[in-house]
RNA sequence: GGUCGGGUAGCUCAGUAGGCAGAGCAUGCGCCUGAAAAGCGCAGGGUCACCGGAUCGACGCCGGUCCCGACCA
């Protein structure tokens, strides 16, 4: 079955049940629980840095006995090297799922990357690339340059792009000069929530609780070998653009590097990852198809119920 | 004990030849279409260490007190 750009693989009675939260909710210790009692339960990661190899403890990917429990999906796709992006995978995963489906399993998607979930189950459809025009761009120096040209090209899309957001501005440019077209015509955008009967589960911590999972949580990454993780990384050739900036490697190369030290290393680690978990939940929250369960203790046996209901 | 610095936002520090107090970071909120663990915007927040004085007016000037640092004895 082809991925159709109009209806999502994954609407209709195949639509798969969705785990979204902040990174350090409990999210993939919930799909365990659930998809063990379940059975014939697959797990679909909706994660921007599990895809990447040989990044596993800083990303918190399952553990190799965990994917011998349950069948995962969408972690190891390519090497820290290489260049993915969203586009590739919503193809991947949605064929994923469709795999999933089609052999009488279930998929339970893990959804710590807004974006990336959103191409997943909504009409998302990227316009294409023109390197050659995202270069040209990249030469201007003067931004409002740029922002008049989009001003003048597509008015709609300028008026939702603030004039300071260089990256929007090129990429909107880029697809504009090169398609022709206006990138405003390119759909409705991750602005809207239209019914795609897809079952969405929200965990919900309260701030502090979260705060001080978040903090615990990198102690136990470098506890479990983190900064060894990031220096075979480091040692193994350079990271493609997106693997560098994942949180944590970040700022254990630059302290490898020898700018940090490792104490302010681990403190920045723990601060950027609470401002993540923060802008998670501030994607999240626009989404109104979501149910969300406020967490007390333990969101595998709290909202184990609610799973169950759909799980069926 | 003496000399010299310094005490301003949660943190690090600017600042004013006296006229309603600033930045970065942090925090809160918002935005988001091929880097999204990325990128961008908005907001709240101060008895300018304390006490007294001169001045129309002091964070700033004068006197004193307390605290921190360096050096000298």
């Amino acid at each position: 079955m082809s991925t159709s750009v109009t209806t999502p693989a994954t609407s209709g009675i195949f639509a798969p049940i969705v785990i979204v939260g902040p990174t350090a909710s409990g999210k993939s210790q919930t799909a365990m629980a659930a998809a063990i009692s379940h059975g014939n339960t697959h797990i679909v990661a909706c994660d921007a840095m599990q895809v990447y190899r040989r990044m596993d403890i800083g990303t918190a990917k399952p553990t190799i006995d965990d994917q011998r429990q349950v069948a995962h999906h969408g972690l190891d796709l390519v090497n820290p090297r290489e260049r993915f992006t969203v586009s590739e995978y919503q193809t991947y995963a949605r064929a994923a799922i469709a795999q999933i489906h089609a052999s009488g399993a279930r998929a339970l998607v893990v959804a710590g990357t807004g974006l990336y979930l959103t191409a997943l189950i909504d009409d998302l459809n990227f316009p294409g690339e023109w390197p050659d025009v995202r270069a040209e761009l990249g030469r201007e120096p003067g931004i409002d340059v740029l922002y008049r040209r989009l001003q003048e090209l597509d008015p709609i899309a300028a008026s939702k792009i603030e004039p300071s957001n260089r990256r929007r501005i090129e990429r909107a440019l880029e697809v504009c000069i090169g398609s022709g077209r206006p990138f405003s015509a390119t759909g409705p955008g991750t602005g809207a929530y239209p019914d795609n009967g897809v079952v969405q589960i929200g965990i919900l911590w309260n701030r502090e609780t979260l705060a001080t999972r978040v903090e615990q949580r990198v102690h136990q990454m470098m506890d479990d070998g983190f900064l060894q993780e990031v220096r075979e990384l480091r040692e193994s050739g350079s990271l493609s653009h997106t693997a560098r900036q994942a949180l944590g490697y970040k700022e254990l190369i630059e302290h490898l590097d020898g700018e940090y030290s490792l104490a302010a290393a681990v403190t920045a680690m723990i601060t950027h990852t609470r401002q993540f978990a923060v802008r998670q939940e501030r994607w999240f929250r626009r989404d109104p198809r979501i149910r969300w369960v406020h967490i007390e203790r333990d969101p595998a046996t709290e909202i184990g119920p609610l799973l169950a209901e759909y799980l069926r």
